[in-house]
DNA sequence: TGTACATCAGTGAACGCGCGTTCACTGATGTAC
DNA sequence: TGTACATCAGTGAACGCGCGTTCACTGATGTAC
């Protein structure tokens, strides 16, 4: 929130950014409870403005949460920027990381990115966001491959063999079988099957 | 549906299973539609009752989603262990393999499995039929590192990396960015997938 | 076999609630002169 | 600098809708005798 409610006179035009508010209200929402069921009366609410306010910058729900989806693929591929730059021979490890942490830390920016029928997913920007973070990950696999990881398979099947196993460790550490750990037992997951995948035996 | 609608009297009980008949109408919304926001008053629709008749069998939706994520453990329990039965050699790949179509095949059961925030996640019979079939995966992977499958891992890792690409590729595909794939091209990405971690270099 | 009664699943009207949407409005800000 | 006007974001009342929940009811079925 970028003021206080109580500074506000009754009909003054919001002073500060509505549309940034909105975002990080739904994002806070669905941070808790499923897109599917976020409404666009309780995002007005947690900005503490009409209900009728925010369809001066989302026309509905949908553009609301592409909005969100596609600024959490330019803030993974923030993080992936960082997390593959130097020259550590570990960068698969530590993008596997990042992305594990990225959809703990800010589930809801993840929950909301691959919801496709949630999302106008034909969005130039956020297809442009996703295939961004994508190909990065992809160039960094085919490094490793260069530098004697896994040499003779396909880049595109093992990247996609990798990028699966960060998906389906971050969705069932956020909605599934495997939400009760606390942060401690899921490193402990994280680094087992980071172990096997990327062949260093433990 | 056990009856058409036609033929049943205003106030006559229901002939036939109405348990079931509620359980079937969930699981072709929810095949279709997120369960977050599945209503009971749509499931009696679907099935051609009053609004209030699932009170007489579930006493709200968590009840309803739970028994269908029983229900979908135990029939992904029966195609693991048809995948998993006889001795071929390719075990893990049959499982992998199932896993994925199970999920595709059966989106209104498969989308309800893996949301404890919308079942009753400690009933007894939920977590036994959700560790019976992680059980069996579990048991293949031990059996297959005897035969000279990345013996040195641990087993449990091996299994997690296995189970979470498994379960990311499947999501991705449901619901994700991978959802506009047809049958073949799916297919495709499961093998090369499959190809990386079950390590026959393609 | 027949009658009286209890049971119990499903009905449908009614309720209050939160939702998305519409719309006349308000009042602060920007622009023209 | 001052006045008149246009703009435009946000307000709040109103609407119809689907939801979960409650409850008196109905009528088919099962049980007692």
């Amino acid at each position: 929130m970028t003021q206080s409610k109580a500074t506000r006179s009754k009909n003054a035009p919001y002073a500060g950014d509505l549309r940034r508010d909105l975002m990080d209200a739904a994002i806070a929402v669905v941070a808790k409870e499923d897109p599917a069921s976020l409404s666009l009366r309780a995002v007005a609410r947690g900005v503490g403005v009409s209900h009728a306010a925010p369809k001066n910058h989302f026309s509905d729900k949908r553009d609301l949460l592409t909005a969100i989806a596609i600024e959490g693929f330019e803030r993974l591929g923030h993080l992936f920027a960082y997390a593959s730059s130097g020259t550590a021979p570990d960068a698969l490890g530590r993008l596997g990381r990042a992305y594990i942490r990225f959809s703990l830390d800010h589930p809801g920016y993840f929950r909301v990115m691959w919801r496709n029928e949630l999302l106008h997913a034909d969005a130039p920007r956020l297809m442009s966001a996703g295939q961004e973070v994508f190909d990065v990950f992809v160039a960094e696999v085919a490094r490793a491959q260069t530098r004697g990881f896994k040499p003779h398979h396909d880049t595109a099947n093992l990247a996609m063999a990798l990028w699966t196993s960060a998906h389906g460790l971050a969705q069932l550490h956020l909605d599934g079988p495997l939400g009760d750990m606390d942060p401690r037992q899921i490193d402990e997951v994280v680094d087992g099957v980071l172990a096997v995948l990327l062949d260093e035996v433990s």
